[in-house]
DNA sequence: GAGGCCCTCCCCCGTCAGAGGGAGGGGAAA
DNA sequence: TTTCCCCTCCCTCTGACGGGGGAGGGCCTC
């Protein structure tokens, strides 16, 4: 029995998935969850065998899902409605067996949970040539691997368009911690200044591009 | 009996809201669409009540959907991932009754296909919000129409990550007049600092994000 | 011709950004 | 333990950035 974990903020899209799902046999939905913090608490506690996981999400996004995922993760599997995205290079090198945009037939769907169940991945053609372009590019290392937490999270409140000062005040620091930091952040992104870095961090796909500038949480 | 055609190119979506509206009395799906043409099709020949329509679709995108529809139309409701979207206004202007985000409770969505059958609408908070933001204040920022096409080969230069003695050299000009024209540009886009203008450039798609850092013409 | 916008360059001046130091505390690994 | 890295804050200094102006020339429209 392969015991399958839904992660997707969109209600009809866990109730398409189930209702797609629930009629295969071999294949039992275990969970549903609408977010990332709950997806976590739901893998430790339901042990699910495969992940279906959305990019897109409010609050924790299905990269950093990814990246908390312990080492006794489930298969994951990536569904989301972004191909163009830079982020399904991250979601590979983070561990995602398959890459899926939601317009996939069910079918290949149920193929992929399958396949994931197995440890293997299943390849829209859209997504292949994606990534076979990045590989010919060589050197896509996952430029923010060098990064610490900190300078990731500071990265991305820079990749928002914000100043120091008020990434300073974002993250309760010194405005000189966060100088610190986005120094050493444009040393090891081995760009010259802060708007370069935002563009490296919007390229990685720390944060969506349609998210840069709106202000979360206070306001400009 | 209230006649719903789902035009979504998401199978997964599709077959979720079809599940729940069958479920539904009074309600019946007469039809689903993948794209926008076939939508347009489906309209003449089953002329529903409600069309329940996605925005972002391969060829002709939700808009555009709108826009071709004539006078006899069914009652819209837009269902979509991308609340932030200036679209929103767009699909409002152009007749849409709701404008519902895909991660509304499928309840919500019933609700709103039985007020559009009566001419009704149903807004999110989130929506809502939105809407009065836009009309309080006339446009907001992002809009390239209004600089000069200099400025705009300016911000294109500046959304590449170059510095204004870089953006100098590349355009032959002197850095005094790159900074006036750096200037003025953010005041038409209303933003702080080069970063930020840098990001609305790559929103709007002055530059494809994958080209930014690149250097132009030649490579690396 | 006069007014308007655009492009170009110039000035001053204050602020911010980034380089290059140093320094203390904590945690993890040796 | 020592060692190393991370996080935090501090200092100085230079240059870039960005907000005020102004000014001349070109082009179009009225």
């Amino acid at each position: 029995m392969i015991r399958v974990l839904i992660v997707d903020d969109h209600e009809v899209v866990r109730q398409g998935l189930r209702f797609v799902l629930d009629q295969e046999e071999g294949i039992e939905v275990v969970g549903e969850c609408p977010d990332g913090d709950r997806a976590l608490a739901a893998v430790r506690a339901l042990r699910p065998s495969v992940m279906l996981l959305d990019m897109v999400m409010p609050g924790m996004d299905g990269l950093e899902v990814l990246r908390r995922l312990g080492p006794d993760r489930p298969a994951v599997i990536v569904l989301t409605s972004f191909q163009e995205d830079e982020r399904v290079v991250a979601a590979v090198r983070l561990g995602a067996l398959s890459y899926l945009p939601k317009t996939t037939a069910v079918d290949r769907v149920v193929e992929a949970v399958r396949a994931a169940a197995r440890g293997g991945s299943v390849l829209e053609p859209g997504i292949a040539a994606l990534l076979l372009r990045q590989v010919r590019r060589g050197e896509p290392r996952g430029r923010l691997d060098a990064l610490t937490p900190r300078e990731r999270e500071v990265l991305t409140a820079l990749a928002k368009g914000r100043s120091n000062s008020e990434i300073a005040r974002s993250l309760s620091l010194g405005k000189e911690t966060v100088k610190t930091h986005v120094s050493s952040i444009l040393a090891k992104l081995g760009v010259a200044d802060r708007t370069q870095a935002a563009i490296v961090g919007l390229q990685q796909g720390l944060v969506p591009l349609d998210e840069a500038l709106e202000a979360d949480g206070s306001q400009r």
